[in-house]
DNA sequence: TTGAAAGCGGTACCAA
DNA sequence: TTGGTACCGCTTTCAA
């Protein structure tokens, strides 16, 4: 790891002179601030000529002017950022995917998204933070938000709360993650190939929890009524890890894994293989989320594939909910999960 | 993909009712908004009675008072925000941990760390959309800021830029990532392998050029002076793209290939094994960016490690820079590439 | 211990 | 066509 050297206190600051503000501009044009903001946000309410104009924008340019937001947000009273809380974990692929459409979308609708990164709140705390900074939408990944503190961004001028979640949120609408039904589908097919004795591989890392509960809840549900029982198997997303849960694999009696998504799934699959266990003749594995890297091992993983919302129509809604917001929360079942069957089970 | 229906404008809104200010909580207590600033915000300088005190809190409490950040910083003339622009592609995970960190330290210490994404913006006009954010300091990923832009954001009041990039850029701080090196690195080792004919994946996704350019580049100073060839191989990030390459191979008359990353090297390396092609003995293939999936392939892949700062690191230069704005502009060099052998190659 | 008031930087109404 | 000015919500002297 590179490491940035601890630099003692260099030479004292030179003050900066301080920022240019639309008076500055005024006073440069021998203008009003008024008309310098007719001028540089193009008010079509009024004509200024072109001579002032040009001087406007003369003097605007020669001083640097750039117009600050806290002060436009204020006098205005709304703002057009949409705030996303970061995850408390790093982002995967496909969130990065999702987050990435989004913010081009809704760039495009003429917002500001913003990723919040405020490690150490929790629930309202949380919320509260939000709130300070009067985003007119949110958009809450992962669970952590209660109806409280719905109502408290609400309260504050969010127009449209959106959670994106296993669970609706009183008050927000939500965009519904079925990860029970991941969790259904992989443990389902594997009962419907035959197998009985199903691990389940739970990560340790504890920003996962949230995927990972309902996840081993869908797989048991799947199956009730059945002779199939359910193993928990913890597992660190490590090589020593997955070989230490390999090693003890034959001791495990089980003929099959859902290994809670792909890159666990991958990394269990390889440590298995190392130890002489077959894939899938001796015991089956289905990962989730369809990675890419899913199709590039031998044998190729079968996934349970979950649809997020594509950030264009996430887009569209977080929209149409701005401008209307007295509109009744809406809810949507963002994907039905299905198994993608390929060689690994 | 799911679809979100469109809805047609619904119910008219409910006007909510207007966002409690500080005002209204003085009111409520029956004090003066002074008063309440001195309660909510535990100024020292001031002595408030303790059932004074509690009326402001419980008030607050009541109204659901949150209090307005961009006020505040209107005010104070200063904010503790940090802005990081949203690189234009989807964070890869490397990238995602490394944000992920650096937000946490700066959390840490007291910052916000606000990840911005205003794509369709270029260059200066990019840098003025965020000078009006007026954030404390910046943290540009990758090129496209240049000296003109650095100036803006330091006249609108950020004490500290940094830029996480190959160049340095007049008066902001640099950590310079060393993209030639890897490429140089990359191929110094397939040519002391023994290898003559070297193709390089460029990968044909647009965001990538910053990184795959220089990459190049490095391959190709490392073969100058030897009888080794660099042949530039264009590769998409689909397996259609990969089958095609591979199907071509033997035409080529390669026996190496630096594959850009280790998620195109496997991809690449999988279609190659897929169409016959042996690995190491027929093709070396090396990647870079030392993945944990490279070390889940058969052959483990080879690769060239380089390493990030460690957000921790980086949030400490962000500080002493912020606490200290009249020093010079440090660059780092924030790695050495560094060759993993493994069996690729 | 508390309150009155100025002012941060823009915007937009009303006059001129 | 342009200027004067009130005001957005909050902090912070200065007085009482």
């Amino acid at each position: 790891m590179v490491q940035i050297p601890n630099t003692p206190a260099p030479t004292p600051s030179s003050a900066p002179r301080s920022v240019p503000t639309s008076a500055d501009v005024a006073r440069l044009a021998g203008v009003s601030r008024a008309t310098v903001s007719y001028v540089l946000n193009n008010t079509s309410a009024v004509r200024i000529s072109e001579p002032t104009r040009r001087r406007v924008h003369q003097a605007a340019k020669e001083l640097g002017y750039v117009p600050h937001a806290a002060a436009r947000t204020l006098r205005a009273g709304h703002s057009r950022m949409v705030l996303m809380p970061a995850p408390p974990v790093p982002a995967g692929p496909l969130y990065s995917q999702f987050v990435h459409d989004f913010q081009g979308a809704l760039s495009r609708l003429d917002y500001i998204v913003v990723q919040y990164g405020a490690s150490g709140l929790h629930g309202d705390d949380a919320a509260r933070a939000w709130a300070e900074l009067r985003p007119v939408a949110v958009l809450v990944p992962g669970p952590g938000l209660g109806p409280e503190g719905v109502a408290v961004l609400k309260r504050s001028g969010a127009r449209a709360v959106v959670t994106l979640s296993s669970e609706p949120v009183e008050g927000a609408h939500a965009l519904l993650l079925d990860h029970a039904g991941v969790g259904r589908s992989a443990a389902g097919h594997l009962v419907a190939r035959g197998r009985r004795r199903i691990g389940v591989v739970v990560p340790v890392e504890p920003g996962l929890k949230m995927f990972s509960v309902p996840r081993l809840a869908g797989a048991r549900q799947a199956v009730q009524g059945t002779d199939a029982t359910i193993t928990e198997l913890p597992l660190a997303y490590t090589e020593e890890s997955a070989a230490a849960l390999a090693a003890r694999w034959p001791g495990l009696g089980l003929d099959a894994v859902f290994a809670y998504n792909d890159e666990y799934a991958m990394l269990l699959m390889r440590a298995l293989q190392d130890e002489g266990v077959r894939i899938p003749e001796d015991a089956a594995v289905i990962g989730a989320d369809d990675l890419m890297l899913g199709r590039l091992l031998r044998p190729r993983l079968s996934t349970v594939r979950i649809a997020l919302p594509s950030g264009r129509d996430l887009a569209g809604l977080v929209d149409r909910a701005v401008r209307n917001p007295g509109a009744q929360p809406e809810s949507h079942e963002m994907f039905e999960a299905t198994v993608v069957h390929r060689d690994s089970t």
